[in-house]
DNA sequence: ATCATATTGGCACCCAGTGCCATTTGCAAT
DNA sequence: ATTGCAAATGGCACTGGGTGCCAATATGAT
C-alpha cells in the first residue's frame, strides 16, 4: 500500500513489491493470484461476517431496509482506520484496472446478498430479483464511497459513509 | 468472434486474431485499445443514440417508468439478431476478463443515465442518487441478461429480454 | 508525377502470470 | 543430534498482452 500509494499503481510493478515485501516475485504470486488482488487484502473473509449478519436479522424488518443494515454493518471498521480505509477505497475506485476487478472480487459478496434476499422471497439465488438487487446493492455501495471520497478528508467520518448508503438505499422499491 | 466461438476467449491470442483479420498485431492495437474490447465491438457508439432517447421521454413518465423503458429501448435489436446477439451476450458474462471490464465499458453508459437522473431531480450529475441509480441500471441490465441466457436457446426472445428487464425495474423506487 | 500525410507493420521491449523443478525450510519421529 | 518427509520458496524460462519507435507503404490532393 505505501508503494501504491507512493508511485501509483500502475507504475509499480510486482518484482517491486515483491522486494517490498522481502519474498520471490514467484511466491507473491502464491499468496495473490494477480496484482489486483493484492490492494484488496483480506476482503473476501469480510463475507463470512456478513453471513452471520443475514441469520440476525428480524424477518418483519422490510427487505430494503434489512439490506440498508446489512451495508452499514459490512462498511463498519474502527475509527481509527478511516484514513487508511479512505486511502485503500479511493485506490481502488481511481484505478481502472482495479475498478475492473472489482465486479469480480465483488462476485462472492453479491452472491451472499442475493442468498439473503432469495430466502426472504422464497425464490432461487439465481432468479431474477435477488441477482438484480444483489447487483444494485454494488452499485449503491460503489456510489456510496465515491461520493463519501469526494468529501474533504475531515468531513470523511465514517458516519458520513453510512449516511450515504442508507440514502442510496432510497432508491430500492 | 468466430475465433473465440470455437477456441474461447482466453485460449484465443491477439496474434491469431490479427491474422485472421487479415492485419499486424501492431495495427489491431490501434483499433481496439486491448484484447477485451473487441468482443464488445460498437458498444460505445450506441451509447448517443440511448442519449437521444431520453431527451424524447415525457417528463411526466414517473422516473422508474422512464428507466424501464430506456433498458428496453437500449436492447432492442433486429429479430435476426438474436442469435448472435446471445451469443456474444453469453461471451461477455461468461468470460471473468470481459466480466471485469465490463464496469469499464458500461462507464460512459451509467454517466448517460445519470446525466438524464440528474436532470430529471435537479441535481448535479455527480450526486449520490444519479450515481446510485445508474450502477443499479447496469445492474438490472446484467441481471435480466443472465436470467435471459439461462433460459433455453428458442425460448430466449428479444421480448423475453425486456420482459426481464422490466421486472427487474420493480426494484426500483 | 510529386509531395505531404495518414496508415501500417516490424521490432524490441516491459510487465503480468504460469509451469517446472531444484533448493530450502519446518517439523516430526527416532 | 540425525534422519526423513512434506511444505514453502525461489529461480528460470516461457507465453501473452500491450506500447514506443521508426521505417515502409498506401492515400489523396495538386
Amino acid at each position: 500500500m505505501e508503494l501504491f500509494a507512493t508511485r501509483g499503481y500502475s507504475s509499480t510493478n510486482v518484482e517491486d513489491i515483491a522486494a517490498a515485501a522481502g519474498i520471490s516475485r514467484r511466491t507473491l504470486f502464491r499468496y495473490y493470484p494477480n496484482k489486483a488482488a493484492i490492494p484488496w487484502g483480506e476482503f473476501s473473509d469480510q463475507i463470512a461476517v456478513m453471513r452471520e449478519h443475514f441469520v440476525l436479522i428480524d424477518d418483519a424488518l422490510p427487505l430494503r431496509d434489512a439490506l440498508s443494515d446489512a451495508l452499514v454493518f459490512f462498511n463498519t471498521f474502527p475509527a481509527s482506520e478511516t484514513r487508511v480505509h479512505r486511502a485503500r477505497m479511493r485506490l481502488l475506485l481511481d484505478e481502472p484496472e482495479l475498478q475492473a476487478h472489482s465486479v469480480l472480487m465483488y462476485s462472492d459478496w453479491r452472491a451472499a446478498i442475493a442468498e439473503f434476499v432469495a430466502g426472504r422471497r422464497g425464490e432461487a439465488t439465481t432468479a431474477l430479483i435477488p441477482l438484480a438487487l444483489a447487483h444494485a446493492a454494488q452499485g449503491i455501495a460503489m456510489s456510496s464511497y465515491q461520493a463519501w471520497l469526494s468529501l474533504p478528508e475531515d468531513e470523511g467520518s465514517q458516519e458520513a459513509l453510512h449516511g450515504y448508503l442508507q440514502k442510496a438505499c432510497e432508491i430500492l422499491d
